[in-house]
DNA sequence: CAGCGTAATTATGAATTCATAATTCAGTCA
DNA sequence: TGACTGAATTATGAATTCATAATTACGCTG
């Protein structure tokens, strides 16, 4: 038993980023309304101050807009927003992957040879969401692996803005079948311990991916970077 | 004249960021010490209020450690993190290379060359006051003509963080020359609209300014990582 | 009846107040 | 004399209050 989470109870500010950035992030709050600054003290048994300290720190990270003497809106995801992000995401996944490759020991790579192997069963299946669920577990097993906090970090809250827009749910078949090559083409890199071409792997697997996206949503599904 | 500006006035705790934020970076506040809040609020004029949440911002940024019930601290520049961060940071840059060079406008490129050649007559004159700040400008217009505002708020949240462990003072004449001949190197690539050759120069420009701290300050200088 | 202007209401930013946790300091006992 | 205990002081987190900007509602005028 780990002694510090008995005793640890953050402030209320910060766990109201959490609950809030939560909200955001599941769509509770909707992109564009605007933040209820009054009902949310209610539900969450909480006076302003705390409240509004953890909507600037929101504002700050970009999930919200505060507008001076006009309170905070959900922030937007904008097309032109995702076509900024998935490039940066990108090239940080090609860092993830050449770090990943030095640091990670031999018994996590076993680790993730078996959550490959869970993996393409699913996609066998045809078993989306244990596929997604290995997936995302893969690429978090990679970036813990790059042993690089710094990159962790914004790598996170880069994929926390554009998974908003949530366009993972178009998965068509063919991309669904290029994603797993891809991906059998990561583990051999990885076997191998080949950092250079695990980087150019990750990066271009990404950039399928975001290409993907844009294909399946065509130019509808968000809103225009002039709303 | 810019119409919006002399309508808006940023709220106090935006107005504060900034303040404490130069405050920071500026070293008037040094890292390890303890924002001494009261005497703040007094030079500033302002009540708690939108100073702590100011505080929250920048904990959030990495720039103070805010303790439960213990305050905030500056937080300290250990080399880990700077370590962490310059590969980070590298990848950025090669990302900036490659759009800056498809999407900077011919103009954009002239003005560039220009202050290219500034540089080149201030290491001439062993002139490091308009070095630096010519070098700036240009990495700074790359920056900017990358059209990407993802990619520079990324690029500029980790400059911010790295730049507090200021070791760009110790600049060897050897490292000055090979940073003038990598310069050189930059604007043949952009002059030939070369994306994937810039993406590169720049990235190898950053590893190579990194090693250079590295090697320039051995092992002191920065605080150990577990302190 | 539509559009404008003004008053009432509400929402927001910031100051103040309050409760409690941390720190300091004095006194006591080994 | 030095370490420990506990009260006094201070600092911190959070609630409340206050002033003002924004929004809404209403009435007036053309």
């Amino acid at each position: 038993m780990n002694l510090n989470e008995s005793i640890k109870r953050p402030t209320l500010h910060q766990e109201l980023v959490e609950r809030l950035r939560n909200l955001i992030v599941e769509d509770a709050l909707k992109p564009g309304e605007k933040v209820p600054e009054k009902e949310l003290c209610e539900t969450f048994g909480v006076s302003r101050t705390p409240l509004r300290e953890a909507l600037k720190v929101l504002g700050s990270e970009g999930l919200v807009i505060l507008q001076a003497n006009r309170g905070a809106r959900v922030a937007e995801v904008t097309r032109a927003e995702v076509e900024s992000t998935f490039p940066v995401i990108a090239v940080l996944e090609q860092l993830t992957g050449e770090l990943a490759c030095r640091n990670l020991s031999d018994a996590e790579i076993q680790a993730i040879e078996k959550r490959h192997a869970a993996m393409v069963r699913a996609y066998k299946a045809r078993d989306r969401q244990t596929y997604f669920k290995a997936n995302q577990d893969i690429h978090n097993a990679l970036l813990i692996g790059a042993r690089n906090e710094i990159l962790e970090m914004h790598h996170r809250m880069l994929g926390m803005r554009v998974r908003r827009a949530r366009f993972m749910v178009n998965l068509s078949e063919e991309r669904w079948a290029q994603a797993i090559e891809e991906h059998e083409d990561i583990m051999e890199k990885l076997r191998a311990r080949d950092a250079q071409g695990l980087g150019q792997v990750m990066k271009t697997h990404m950039m399928n991916k975001f290409a993907a996206h844009l294909k399946s949503m065509g130019s509808g599904g968000l809103e225009s970077d002039s709303a």
